[in-house]
DNA sequence: CTAATGTCTTTTATCGTGAAAAAACAGTTT
DNA sequence: AAACTGTTTTTTCACGATAAAAGACATTAG
């Protein structure tokens, strides 16, 4: 798993920092966004639950925004005095929590290459190199061990299974057998339930984007997430739902790493959802079971020919 | 998730301890067995290998041998001087893992009533009452959360929700799909496969369960685990195999807090494991199909007549 | 008297630290 | 020279401590 000597890659001043406060920065940014639309701020339980963050955060947004004379705050008043700048922003890389830093590092090293099945991953050697505590990355490989690409050895190291030809087979095989039953259930929910109306909302956008597919072609893989995830919650089953976090783990570094005939793939899988839409609509279970297992199919190959033969020959 | 005001329950001396020497304690332990079979102990790596630890704590265990009169220890030579009494074993509880410690207790809350679903769980206050570190039950909380039962919610507390009915049937909507597809590629596996004899052997243990039932009923629970799991392996799929660790954990909590009927259930189910084996020697698929389902369609009805009322009510 | 603000307490997230256990290295024995 | 023992270095595991964030309580405004 070896990469750089040390470099303090993402790491910021090396000394007793306990918690970055990137909740705080991360909600300042989203709420200098709401700044634009409105002359004055609601109330701090509001904004608490508008931002997802507790009023003690959005006490010391209110605070550093009064600071910086975007507003006026006194008690309930909170009038907006001027627009934001963009330099009134944190910068992106502040607001990342530190799960998703070790994540993108681990994956980043995974997918570089060199990172053989079978490797074993030393928690101190990469909590060095992120620049990061042991615990936070213990608490990563742990979170990470349930998408199977790494295993624990017990009282010791964690082990590479790597991202194979096998892994990617294993994978489609659950999700195929999830989703026609997470589809199937689907079809068969009552004309009045809300996922219809999600679902005609979700035909819209893909009308949509087949209409720009040349410019837009990269917000396929948003969409794609959304829609896949509305079908899997009709299963009502926890396991399916939780399943579909594998999934797009998966297929979020897969659309970022394998970009040969990104725009071809993606038209012809807007096609393939839109399809699958129409049978969905139609609520015929033989046309669904078609259209979904046709989509499928061409998503795993799209997979599967991503792997590198390189990648696929280990199995200790 | 309140319970008890304090008692340190499972906690021992209050003080900076580090890390329990629990993996010496353990691997000495059944050191120890190993010395009523043989005159002398054999070389150190191959000690290890047998005990399943490093070759520092077999030095360990070597030394307090030697120490406590057991063995004599020059270099190679390592013979055994005495059989081991009753008290130089270290007593059962110092040989817990912290992982074990934290999920029994856990589960004893859980299970002990007064465990409503929506109800949230308080790291700090857990690890207080377990009497133990913070990082161990957070840890614990990250691992133990695939099972279904509880949720985080993002930079707060994490919710319980319950072992109820809908859980229950959740669970083995995702078993009956996993060991029907295992059932049939196990029936599709070559003659000279190994896991024929592997079966064989399950199922000469079964016959003999059934002969002894009366009085070994509680032997039962084990050995439905080693007959579903090697089921699963047969479908060679990760996803697949560590699902069973969720059944395992569920079904070993609810053999140990529902009595009721023991004997019978346990009768009837190995009547039923019997004929599924019959099933799967005849590698006829519509038999296997019909033997796992029919075995599958008791074994939920066990678990959901053992889930009170009570318990499957609310939902947030 | 409800819903906000102001203040104080508790919990979570993360780190550095030190003992237990593993692993690597070096020197012996057969 | 292969496999073992003796020694040293690394890594894992678990803890307490501390800042960030959440949550609870008290007070005040509408």
């Amino acid at each position: 798993m070896r990469f750089k000597p040390a470099a303090a890659s993402a790491g910021m001043n090396g000394s007793g920092m306990s918690k970055s406060n990137n909740v705080y920065k991360d909600a300042y940014n989203r709420c200098l966004r709401l700044l634009d639309e409105t002359r004055s701020l609601p109330s701090e339980p509001e904004l608490g639950t508008l931002l997802g963050v507790s009023r003690t955060t959005v006490r010391s947004i209110l605070a550093r925004m009064e600071e910086t004379g975007l507003i006026a705050w006194n008690k309930r008043a909170k009038t907006v005095l001027r627009e934001p700048r963009p330099d009134d922003f944190f910068p992106e890389e502040e607001t990342d929590t530190l799960a998703e830093i070790i994540e993108r590092s681990f994956m980043r090293r995974l997918l570089a290459g060199g990172a053989e099945a079978g490797m074993q991953i030393n928690e101190l050697e990469l909590a060095r190199e992120i620049g990061v505590g042991t615990t936070s990355v213990r608490e990563f490989l742990i979170r990470f061990s349930r998408f199977g690409l790494i295993e624990k050895r017990r009282n010791s190291h964690w082990v590479l299974k790597g991202f194979t030809r096998a892994f990617a087979l294993e994978l489609t095989e659950i999700r195929e057998m999830f989703e026609l039953r997470s589809a199937a259930a689907f079809a068969a929910l009552p004309q009045d339930s809300p996922v219809w109306a999600d679902l005609e909302r979700l035909e819209d956008e893909h009308r949509l984007l087949a209409r720009e597919i040349t410019t837009r072609f990269n917000a396929f893989s948003e969409l794609d997430e959304r829609f896949h995830r509305l079908i899997h919650r009709a299963s009502h089953n926890r396991f399916i739902v939780d399943f579909y976090d594998v999934i797009a783990m998966i297929f979020h570094y897969h659309y970022q790493w394998n970009k040969a005939q990104e725009r071809e793939r993606n038209e012809v899988a807007v096609g393939e959802h839109l399809a699958y839409i129409e049978a969905l609509k139609s609520r015929d279970l033989g046309k669904v079971d078609a259209a979904c297992r046709k989509h499928l199919k061409s998503a795993r190959q799209t997979l599967l020919t991503s792997i590198p033969e390189s990648r696929s020959l280990q199995k200790p």
